[in-house]
DNA sequence: CCTTAGGCTGAAAAACCTCTGAAAGATTTG
DNA sequence: CAAATCTTTCAGAGGTTTTTCAGCCTAAGG
């Protein structure tokens, strides 16, 4: 689980990030907000925490521009204004939750497990199909049968999983399971993608991942 | 949209319901937890509103209650306790926005917008006629009918879309789809508007389009 | 009614993606 | 340290998509 947290006062950032980090979670912090929105349309995130209030872009104006680039993370967002009007301004610029500081750390955690267990990011497993993936176990389950997959195979398989029927460009895939920093080429994703469609097909799912060309690969249940 | 409120104050609950037709969701009030959990187990509702102060059934409980039966339609809590307790135990029952009472009415709004947003898998398409073009996945639809598009018969198709009866002169096509420096000719533009006009007719479309000499092409819809 | 240029079409060639198996290179496990 | 497992690399098969081209058709103007 990849949090980016965009917030000016360093301090704050800070603790947010070793509290985050204690529970497991995988930390950047960046401190402005033209910064914090290249950092985020790159889409490799599972979740965005974002003050309202910094120098050059505030966090409305953040949220609007990653939302316009039709990147769907979730934006937690945070701030000292405890003004309704704020509040509003946040939600409809993108956000999918309010919190207003000073708060207390069990509320925050609280909210950023009701928003990744929305992810599919705090249950155990995630269906579709006849097919469940166990994310404690990074198996595949159909019916009886299951199977083990690799650390590699899980992570496509989870991303596949979380996007559904909805289309997923391998550059995306690249990035997040890669790393969007790695040298890794396509033809990563390609033989990845054969490994997962021969494990589904070895356990009889009725899960069908399907390419289309320039595109990227999505998921549908076959028709049969 | 189907929005179940659960709440026992009947006033709140009538002003609620009130609220929210205006804004063209369908609506229906329970006024206890029993019933409520009930009729959110029937999982048909897009959203829930949840009163944590009930008789019986509690808000909390409700809402442990539909999570347990894998029900994962987004919950709104409303109450007046604004206790920080209580707001965790709220989402961590599995609550996924908790708002206290007194709230603004635009804000609740924001944050059924907010949480809508998110659940509504959005599948944005092009619609034209009695067709439409799935962005996500670069078919054409057409009722139970659909075919898939190449990257560049999609990018045609979606220009074409996007101007509608509007005139779309070749060369615009073909820079826009080809590049203005690419040394593509008006014939490719010609060869793929046949390519569409093929898939068109196959799954029963009744957008065509038209050519006019010297000028271009634009969409129309057949008027048999 | 004829001419003509622009638009249409089918076929074939060329380019391009995706898939796959095999093998080499890493990393983990026993 | 050896064995097993996982990851990367590579090259070619098999398709699909894109381009090319030549000839046909049709609308518009004389």
């Amino acid at each position: 689980m990849k949090v980016l947290i965009i917030e000016d006062e360093k301090l704050l950032a800070q603790s947010l990030k070793a509290l985050l980090e204690a529970r497991g979670f995988q930390v950047e912090t960046v401190y402005d907000g033209e910064t914090g929105a290249q950092y985020a349309e790159m889409d490799i995130y599972d979740l965005l925490i974002l003050d309202v209030m910094m120098p050059g872009l505030n966090g409305f104006e953040v949220a609007k521009q990653v939302r316009s680039k039709r990147c769907s993370v979730p934006i937690l967002m945070l701030t000292a204004r405890s003004d309704v009007e704020d509040r509003i301004a946040g939600l409809n610029a993108g956000a999918d939750y309010y919190l207003t500081k000073p708060f207390d750390t069990r509320e925050l955690i609280a909210c950023i497990n009701a928003l990744l267990r929305r992810q599919g990011g705090q249950v155990d497993e995630l269906r579709y199909g006849n097919t469940a993936l166990d994310l404690e176990r990074g198996m595949l389950l159909c019916g009886e049968k299951k199977i083990r997959l690799s650390a590699k195979e899980f992570d496509v398989m989870r991303f596949l999983l979380q996007t559904k029927e909805n289309n997923l460009p391998k550059e995306t895939i690249l990035a997040r399971v890669w790393g969007y920093d790695s040298n890794a080429v396509e033809n990563h994703v390609e033989v990845y993608v054969a490994f997962l469609r021969k494990k589904l097909a070895a356990i009889g799912s009725n899960i069908r991942i399907e390419a289309i060309r320039k595109l990227g690969y999505h998921l549908e249940v076959a028709d049969t």
